[in-house]
DNA sequence: CCCACTTTGTGCGTGCTTTCACAAGCGCGT
DNA sequence: ACGCGCTTGTGAAAGCACGCACAAAGTGGG
């Protein structure tokens, strides 16, 4: 598969087009199994859950990938998309914090997709400190700044209570991290430079609570506009 | 015929602010805890990670609670946005799938904030079901309509394996089930009127690699202003 | 009572996202 | 070779979201 980055002009692929591409790469992989040689826009949309229009225009962003009246070779937008998203080469990922949620990630198979390898865990408990978790030796998180430069580690995860978490993406920081993947309920403030995302659990249950009491709540609606002054 | 409705948005909260009064919560409470008892815009935009400007609008969204010359009273602001998050009422949680993930979930302490409550652990493994984790005994997957409706569950967590995630969030719905987490790494299809949220390591991961690969290959990162390289 | 100072609430410009709608392009059957 | 049917790629419009900047509104000192 000899390929040219076309270079498809200044570079600059939207954020939300970024976090659809995951989506539509499992997808493809899951049509790839099923050795479905070609999908069109409207089959990957409806299997990615998103509108067609939609697709083409975020596919559109990587380059003209497709062919007009056939659609898009599953392996080969498999295989851009894999390159866009910088699957093909590989990342270093330290866990720090092996509690359940910790084991749950590292055990997590073949890590999402290839192109990720875990490379450090760590954690502060003697009674976990040394024991194995999925292949990998757990190390004193005292060490981290030299397990993780060692380890080449680019990634971090962050799985520890919220009261460590802000020590610890210092430290990866530190020791050069400069992706930080976060599951503490905290807000992360990190320096200039370095990428910060989060996943928070009750955040989510908030929202869908939020739905949720808002489809209840039926018709049966207040005006905004009137006394909205109510005592606690 | 009766006048149409001007709308039926009597509190439309856009999305983007639902997704942030959780943060803007935790942060308040944790100047609850330390007995503050007001808090400006800034300060409070400061510890939620956001522009000053972003928070006033989105508690604009709610009312106007605020003070001008002195700020929002603490306690008072908690009360409004758990109002309107929903968290005044119980929520029954249901999680399916208890390996590592599920334990993790189940054992998150306080469950976020008050306000949602496991009532059921579902698992289909022999060896799992009738173990008990974070007070609650396990039950077989089999009986998940009986065991969520007698329970009242009205959030389902979905931790299982990829493979069966469809398969449970349908019987969730089924089961009366309208909101629905999803850990597992597909994408869910449900009836209309369902919602679905979903948290996914691997896609967090990539678009994580996608900013570092790109980080990596500009080797000259330019800052948000541009170096003149830019065609215009 | 007035003035200096603080902080909220919001009008407005800007840029990003989504969606529609359709011309351009491609393959196939005739 | 030609036209028909299908599908991509994209201009244009509509809708959101963000953040600046400032008037309005409150506090406290003199």
């Amino acid at each position: 598969m000899t390929n040219r980055p076309p270079r498809p002009r200044g570079r600059g692929i939207p954020d939300a087009t970024v976090a659809r591409l995951p989506v539509y790469l499992r997808a493809l992989q899951a049509l790839q199994d099923r050795e479905t040689p070609t999908v069109s826009s409207e089959a990957l949309a409806a299997a990615a859950g998103v509108n067609s229009a939609k697709l083409r225009k975020d596919l559109s962003h990587l380059g003209s990938y497709g062919t007009r009246g056939v659609g898009y070779e599953v392996e080969y937008l498999v295989y851009q998309i894999s390159r866009e998203l910088g699957l093909t080469q590989d990342w270093s990922v330290a866990i720090a914090g092996i509690g359940n949620l910790g084991r749950a990630l590292a055990d997590y198979g073949g890590f999402g997709s290839r192109g990720f390898r875990i490379a450090a865990l760590l954690d502060a408990d003697p009674a976990v400190v040394g024991r194995t978790v999925a292949a990998v030796e757990v190390g004193h998180i005292d060490r981290l700044e030299e397990i993780v430069r060692s380890a080449g580690v680019s990634i971090g995860v962050i799985a520890t209570p919220a009261a460590s978490a802000q020590d610890v993406a210092l430290r990866f920081v530190e020791a050069g991290v400069t992706s930080i993947l976060n599951f503490a309920p905290v807000v992360l403030s990190v320096p200039e430079g370095v990428d910060v995302r989060k996943v928070d659990l009750s955040i989510e249950l908030q929202i869908l609570a939020f739905h949720a009491q808002r489809r209840a709540d039926g018709d049966g609606r207040r005006p905004v506009g009137g006394t909205g002054l109510e005592p606690v």
